[in-house]
DNA sequence: GACTGAAAATGAGCAGTGATCATTTTCAGT
DNA sequence: ACTGAAAATGATCACTGCTCATTTTCAGTC
């Protein structure tokens, strides 16, 4: 059959990725399958790709809105004006947002598009979007710095946030620590030192 | 036709896991395929079955060698007594593992075992033996702290060089820095935080 | 040199996969 | 009731991981 009106194809392709985010964060990536989608929605394998380039194209959207969950979850409440407060709360969001999510938040990192392709220019954009919200927490400590220096900051602290959940998460890391415990060691020098550079008392970059 | 002499049991395996190297360094875990290995060695698809449980047995195999090579390549000089130099010196040759194997330290943490079974012992010994590379550099500057503090001390570094590097090579950091610069900036705040504790300035811990 | 038994290589076969596209069904507009 | 476009279908293809009955090979024996 070819339907019409059960759903329309904005509604369609919500349902696939609300099928595919069940299966993903139930399962991780390696139960995700074209098939497996069709049929939790009720319908058949063609019609996933009627509306899916491939299911690479599937994930990466999947991928999107999970980006776009974690900046909702980062943004919930406003962050305050005092950096020090407003970094730690932010890390405090981002270990939320990943114990809550842990496989939707893994395949954000697991999954490689294949070769010929990379990544859709949103993605990158999305990211920007959580680096800026880092950046803009920590202006107050770095306004004696540039524009750069500001985001390469940003950058390390959100990497060195994202090893600590990953290794975490995947248990990749021996006799596993804290996620937590660990991130308040690294903002506990990061900002010390941040906040030494602001009075003026030493300049370590 | 069964063979007997043209390799031993050792050999065989060895001669796999090599292809499969190969495979991975240069196309990702995607292109690796029990029947692909196969074929790149000569061989058939049930001799891979006859010397791997499974193929996940095959890329934590090759994870585990993977690991070897990285511990030989922090371990390939002395690194000194020096603990500033000495994690330096760790970082930049870290750094230059990655860049230099950058598919297969990937498939290092791409790869999660499926459902029911987790990894194997050794290779949470493998990371124990890394760890404790990172835990004696750094012991000098750590010394008046307990056993249990420089284990987690050393955790964050690893952590958060991973989160660095780990983010670079998968181009999940938009319009991305240098991880060495990253590296820089993150070791920069955290040796000096410890320095600045081991001289008994403050307890930021 | 022939015989034998164990070790090991084989590959057809199974169930499942991603992806395609000619066909069929449905429905909105007339 | 008719029609044309939109969309759902599912058989089909080439591939995958994995199994295991069968076949081949060879070391040790006589």
């Amino acid at each position: 059959m070819g339907r019409r009106s059960d759903h329309s194809r904005e509604e369609l392709a919500a349902l696939a990725l609300d099928a595919a985010r069940e299966i993903v964060e139930f399962e991780g990536l390696r139960g995700l399958t074209a098939r497996r989608v069709a049929r939790d929605i009720g319908y058949t394998i063609g019609t996933i790709y009627n509306h899916f380039e491939n299911l690479d194209d599937l994930i990466m959207r999947l991928n999107g809105q999970t980006l776009d969950a974690l900046y909702t979850a980062l943004t919930q409440t406003p962050l305050g004006n005092e950096p020090v407060a407003a970094i730690r709360s932010l890390t405090e969001r981002y270990l939320r947002f990943t114990s809550q999510n842990p496989r939707l938040w893994a395949s954000l990192f697991e999954f490689h598009p294949s070769e010929g392709q990379g990544l859709p220019d949103w993605h990158g954009e999305k990211i920007l979007m959580l680096l800026g919200l880092v950046e803009r927490a920590l202006a107050p400590l770095l306004a004696h710095r540039t524009e750069a220096q500001r985001r390469h900051c940003a950058r390390v602290i959100w990497s060195s946030l994202h090893g600590i959940c990953s290794l975490e998460a995947s248990g990749k890391m021996a006799a596993t620590e804290s996620a937590a415990a660990m991130a308040d060691t690294f903002l506990n020098y990061l900002l010390a030192g941040l906040k030494a550079e602001a009075a003026g008392v030493a300049s370590t970059i």
